[in-house]
RNA sequence: GGAGGGAUGACAGAGCGGCCGAAUGUACCGGUCUUGAAAACCGGCGUGGGCUUGCCCACCGUGGGUUCAAAUCCCACUCCCUCCGCCA
């Protein structure tokens, strides 16, 4: 949620910043029209609350001495203000739903540094690596045999059954079978192993309550694209951000426990309502789908260096995967709602000749703690929001098929890179 | 799923229609005393909102209701605890 009293300061400000992601200036005066209306109903309904208050107190007063007569008269009189308190009351609410509502649909102001752009088209590649850069060697060449989409080789191999997949949960849902699975769960500890030096490692439900899905900005704005459970009132998670971030909801954080740094492996749930048809090939789009995440929640001045660790942190993976990679900033057109600033990382798979998005480092500055009310004390005793970052680190379908692809052998097999060897029993490679 | 008990400030815990934003204790902050510390004593000490910055308003799990007036009474819900049932 963005800052009403920063809307109220400088709109200018406000109204340029969302503009460059579509926002029309139009849209931010009806919100500034419903709180200067919110406020004068306030202080309208708030003043005949104290008459109201008053009164009693007084009633109290009279019956206490005995005056019964001035206590009946009293009486009658708060009565008269109550009924037009209530009445004042149920105004100022019904534009304050309003207010909130128009709130919680608006988007994060995006950070200075995020380029203008309508779409993903647009968003800027900053960095590139791929194994021997570093030593003067150019982008690799690929081999036929690892030309081959990893639909087609995992499928041969016994490892991947999107048919059964299809045939339990519908498309888009995905079977891994034998090293196939447990390449899966390798990743994952592979990757947990790696954060476990300054994240602590958590297991959260992956069933979320509305409250708790509002929070990070995925509700109301995204609920096509979500999983609910209707009867209960629940929501299938999208990403692990979604409980991390609301781990220390409603609550005040010492400084000194800044930055709160977690990670958590979870599968995350995505209905992909607005993407039929799109790259729905073997595991590159899933209803369905494992991913590590890193969080924190630090001060305002923390963010930019948790930002580069968790950055650092989601790079490191894949150059120990030995997977080539490109570092994009997100355009304003395509960043997401809560976010002010994001750096996506896409893994290069040679059996599909694309770039895939594996990562997403966001910083939502207090956008989303102003939801999930957040707070921290700072060293002269006053309160804050704190910043709320993540990323992936990583998604892994993707990765799964870059490595798939990308150490697929003349004959067939799959060589995984040796740090996955402790993970197989010594030998990562898939017959 | 059934029966009972509970939810109050950082924590513990009183209050159970009006003088309660809330006793008391602990913790915390400032001061006195002390060579220093501790103890003792004195003072301070929740959050949010509004505006005429001094005041007003809201908040005692959540939502509704009763009343001139609700932490306090009534209803519903959520969560926690105990027991029973069921289950991995």
């Amino acid at each position: 949620m963005i800052d009403l009293v920063q809307l109220r300061r400088e709109p200018d400000v406000v109204k340029a910043a969302l503009a460059r992601r579509g926002v029309s200036s139009a849209a931010v005066d009806e919100v500034i029209g419903l709180d200067v209306e919110h406020r004068r109903l306030l202080q309208e309904s708030e003043a005949i609350r104290g008459e109201v208050k008053e009164l009693s107190r007084q009633v109290g007063e009279a019956r206490r001495s005995n005056d019964a007569g001035r206590a009946e008269t009293l009486s009658a009189t708060s009565r008269t203000r109550g009924d037009a308190e209530r009445l004042a009351r149920e105004a100022t609410e019904s534009v304050a739903a309003q207010l909130r509502e128009r709130l919680l649909m608006m988007p994060n102001l995006p950070d200075p540094r995020v380029p203008e752009g309508r779409d993903e088209n647009d968003n800027v590649e900053v960095r590139r690596w791929w194994p021997g850069m570093d030593g003067g060697e150019p982008f690799p060449e690929y081999a036929d045999h690892q030309r081959v989409p990893h639909w087609e080789s995992a499928t041969a191999l016994g490892i991947l059954d999107m048919e059964t997949g299809a045939k339990l949960s519908g498309s888009m849902f995905a079977l891994y079978r034998g090293a196939g699975a447990r390449l899966l769960r390798a990743l994952s500890m592979f990757a947990l192993d790696r954060h476990s030096d300054g994240y602590e490692e958590i297991r959260p439900p992956t069933l979320a309550l509305t409250e708790t899905m509002m929070s990070t900005g995925h509700l109301p704005k995204s609920a096509d694209d979500m999983y609910a459970v209707e009867r209960d009132d629940l929501w299938a998670i999208p990403t692990g951000e979604v409980p991390l971030t609301s781990l220390r909801r409603g609550e005040i954080l010492s400084e000194s426990e800044l930055p709160f740094k977690l990670t958590a492996q979870t599968n995350c749930f995505r209905r992909e309502a607005g993407s039929a048809g799109k790259d729905t090939r073997g595991v590159l789009r899933l209803h369905e789908f494992e991913k590590v995440e890193l969080f924190a929640y630090c001060t305002p001045e923390q963010a930019d260096e948790v930002h580069a660790d968790i950055l650092s942190r989601a790079e490191g993976l894949l150059r120990e995967l030995g997977l080539p990679y490109r570092l994009l900033d997100l355009c304003t057109g395509d960043l997401g709602t809560a976010s002010a600033y994001t750096v996506d990382l896409e893994v290069y798979s040679p059996g599909v000749d694309k770039w895939l998005e594996v990562s997403s480092v966001s910083w939502f500055r207090d956008f989303q703690a102003r939801r999930a009310n957040v707070r921290y004390r700072r060293a002269d005793g006053s309160l804050a929001l704190v910043h709320t970052l993540n990323g992936s680190g990583l998604g892994w379908s993707r990765v799964w098929a870059a490595l798939i692809e990308t150490y697929r052998q003349a004959d067939g097999t799959i060589r995984l890179p040796a740090v996955l060897d402790p993970y197989f029993g010594g030998d990562a490679t898939i017959r």
